[in-house]
DNA sequence: GATGAATGAGTATTCATTCAT
DNA sequence: AATGAATGAATACTCATTCAT
């Protein structure tokens, strides 16, 4: 067992449903069954932790867009982005709770500053080059809305709206985008 | 001067910028001139005083949707609405900054949950009858859409990308919703 | 019962019989029956309450040269000085022990570092005002001598000599340096 | 390039120039390129390699009283013996840093004590003798002022006066100890 | 001899809250 | 309404030491 991977799967999990600055590090030790020493041995300090989480958290979105892609015209990949997209927000609400949070509180904001943008641009790139594939007007700004609206969508189905229609605005997404 | 409308307004600048967890209320009281115990006399807690700075904000979204639309058309109501939003958007960055913070912050949101609760389904309410007048199907779905939309542009604009398009995406905006 | 008077009192003992590095503050609480959080209060911080104590101690310095020598001779003024800090010496060695403490180690060295240099050269000042009027030959030089000599002694007898002959030591100082 | 020895060297350079309490073992660690367990391995705890330093240094002194005085008169050697006191005290000023520094405070004076009383006695007897070889009424108590005195010049050198005149008052002590 | 993961007690500091005045 | 001394629980972090390899 892999003291260092259980203490980043617990606080991935304590980090998301409660918060970062509401999580102490004792209860992460706590759950993990890990000495407090032991965090400080590995990742030096608290953020030091949430650097490391968080570059996971990106790694697997950019594995998510690394699908093979090769016998697909555009509008299938983003079908099927969306898809995944959709999928996972439902059934791995945590995942995008922890996101979320970090990028919008000031503190984490600015410690994870470098691997936000590099994230950002990531996604910026990877929807663009979509879009130019589907010769669609004006693509830097269309996959900016394109993101906001996806993000904007996982805010209210997270955060705001209990009762939020995410099965049919997933298919109104669909139509808009993908089967022009 | 009112002390208790000075350190409202201190403590809404203070959360905005450095999020309520990380404000102490000791920052607080310094930066407002104020004692410690006078917190506690006027709001009993520093929850008590997020409350009301939250039901503050909220009514400063009440007052937005206020506005005499009186002998406007819908399509002209919902320009006018996107125009005052946008430009509180990039006047007034630290007031978008609170809401995002404390709806995504898991503490908050339960400190919240009622006023969030509230304030949201308001806020659908008053979406869903401006596109129920322009005769949008599915309007509900489309309110949720629209909302989601926006509040994606927030927060894209706000904390994610620094070279948001905010401008090129408000004609789009507007020219997507409103001059259906 | 002042809280504050408290503190400094029992932080002085121990910081001078154990070191300043190694006393807790949690010690220092429990001695003076006060919570941690009013150290915080009073002194901001452990440093903070470390200068405070310094500047006590200079101020007993200072008082020490202030006593009144209208009508002696600068014979006896140094007589006077040297007698009362050999009593002091024998009388309060915690006293000494925790000005040497503090001025060699580094860390609080630096944290003093301001406040070392004001004490040590008002006593250089004070000093040399002294040998002028005894009209003793590059008086610079014989003060700084003379203080290296005393601190010396203080050096010896507190933490180095268990049958360090002070007494006699004190009778060839005087003879040495007072009765020219 | 024996391991034990760069741990020595680096561990006197860092206690010199921190404090024994301020400096970490894992400081040592990671400046002589070393593990954790090495340590533990050859001097057993952080103690032992004091004592192993102290030691050190205490061969050292003895080594500068050692040099063949045979052909010497008694107050040449007391000469020789300041000059390369007074030329060490410029040089290395460490040396004489961390000296002071762990017979000043108190936990670490309690470590050594037994090493201490035998260096310091070793001193004692050393210059009592050559007093003795000159002649010098009352030599044991004027033994304790010289070592006084050079004590006393060392630590205001260091650690008090910023322009302290060593150069004048080195030739100050041989004129008085030397040439009479 | 040498490593480094792991421990756990200990440290200074923070902070919301209480309460006498 | 207003102050600020006082509390005490909580927090991140430090660090010497142990031990299996």
């Amino acid at each position: 067992m892999d003291k260092r991977e259980q203490i980043i799967e617990i606080a991935t999990k304590l980090f998301s449903e409660r918060g970062y600055e509401n999580t102490a590090l004792s209860l992460v030790c706590e759950k993990a069954n890990v000495s407090k020493g032991l965090i400080s041995h590995h990742f030096k300090s608290k953020d030091g932790l949430l650097r490391e989480i968080f570059l996971k958290t990106t790694q697997l979105i950019v594995e998510i867009n690394r699908v093979d892609k090769e016998n697909q015209t555009p509008s299938e990949q983003l079908i099927e982005l969306l898809d995944s997209l959709f999928s996972k927000l439902a059934s791995d609400k945590l995942f995008f709770q922890f996101n979320l949070n970090v990028m919008v509180q000031p503190n984490t904001r600015k410690v994870l500053d470098d691997l936000i943008k590099e994230r950002s641009s990531f996604i910026l790139k990877k929807t663009k080059e979509i879009f130019d594939k589907i010769d669609i007007e004006n693509s830097l700004v269309m996959s900016h809305m394109f993101i906001a609206e996806l993000d904007g969508i996982s805010l209210n189905y997270l955060g705001i709206y209990e009762d939020f229609p995410l099965e049919q605005i997933k298919k109104e997404i669909i139509k808009k985008y993908a089967l022009q």
